[in-house]
DNA sequence: TTTCAATTTGTAATAAATACAATTTAATAA
DNA sequence: TTATTAAATTGTATTTATTACAAATTGAAA
């Protein structure tokens, strides 16, 4: 979780303007887990009446350009959003669509080092992302 | 590739009915990159004419089912399906949408071994998969 | 405090996917 | 081979997610 004012800096640092909205929806990120646009708006318009849709949607997208939240894969064929932006990766249960964010740099260094040996021909990597499908006891 | 043989025997074997339809959308599943259903429709409407699209969607759904086809996870809000049933990860570009099927058992054991040392509390894990990002050259 | 580009809003449009009733068809058994 | 029937397909209408865009508002620099 982040403050306020980690909230603001980090608005600012990439250059954009810091708004209500944008600092809502970044806080909504991090109290709802790995939500989808429509769950977001509800959310925020509980701080911010009269808030449009839309604007959930171009927050988001400036956000996701900007590197400062994630967009989640799934199956489903509706966007989900991720508030942490470090290298991660994520466990989905099989029955629900529960996403939750798996930190392991061990694994993280295996990969690396797998990948460094083993040359893909024809594709540059830049980055590895693991989907843990399973189960949530 | 597959044969027509066997995609009607596969069609069979999962109890379902084999129908000019649902032939057709696997093969457009491996002529088409992991498609969207669109693009399959498009496809298979050259060899079926008066396809209806719901029927594409209809069929999507009962192969996935089956495990005969597969989804794609994407970062667009538009779902992508996979010829290839059988345990495999993908490369996807940067760039482009364009995403690659990637097979490789010997990573599967590493990341086999590092899992079964390494107990994920809480959670049941069944799938490994991995998205590989890059650039493709 | 003014200025102005960036942002938000609201409405409308598009795209992807689903619901469902009517029609057709594949596969079974007579 | 034909009759039967449950399964599958079709066509239309909706729903849901997302985008387009013009007008109004606002954050932040000067």
């Amino acid at each position: 979780m982040k403050s306020v004012q980690d909230i603001v800096t980090e608005i600012q640092d990439a250059g954009l303007k810091v708004t209500p909205q944008r600092v809502a929806v970044i806080q909504a990120l991090y109290k709802l887990n790995h939500p989808r646009a429509e769950e977001i708006y509800k959310e925020v318009s509980q701080n911010i009446p009269g808030l449009s849709p839309t604007t959930v949607y171009n927050v988001l997208d400036a956000l996701v350009e900007k590197d400062i939240i994630k967009r989640v894969k799934t199956e489903k064929g509706v966007m989900r959003y991720d508030a942490v932006p470090d290298h991660h990766h994520h466990m989905y249960c099989i029955t629900t669509d529960r996403v939750e964010d798996f930190f392991d740099p061990e694994l993280d260094n295996l990969l690396q080092n797998y990948f460094e040996k083993k040359q893909l021909k024809g594709f540059k990597l830049e980055d590895i992302k693991l989907q843990l499908m399973g189960k949530f006891e």
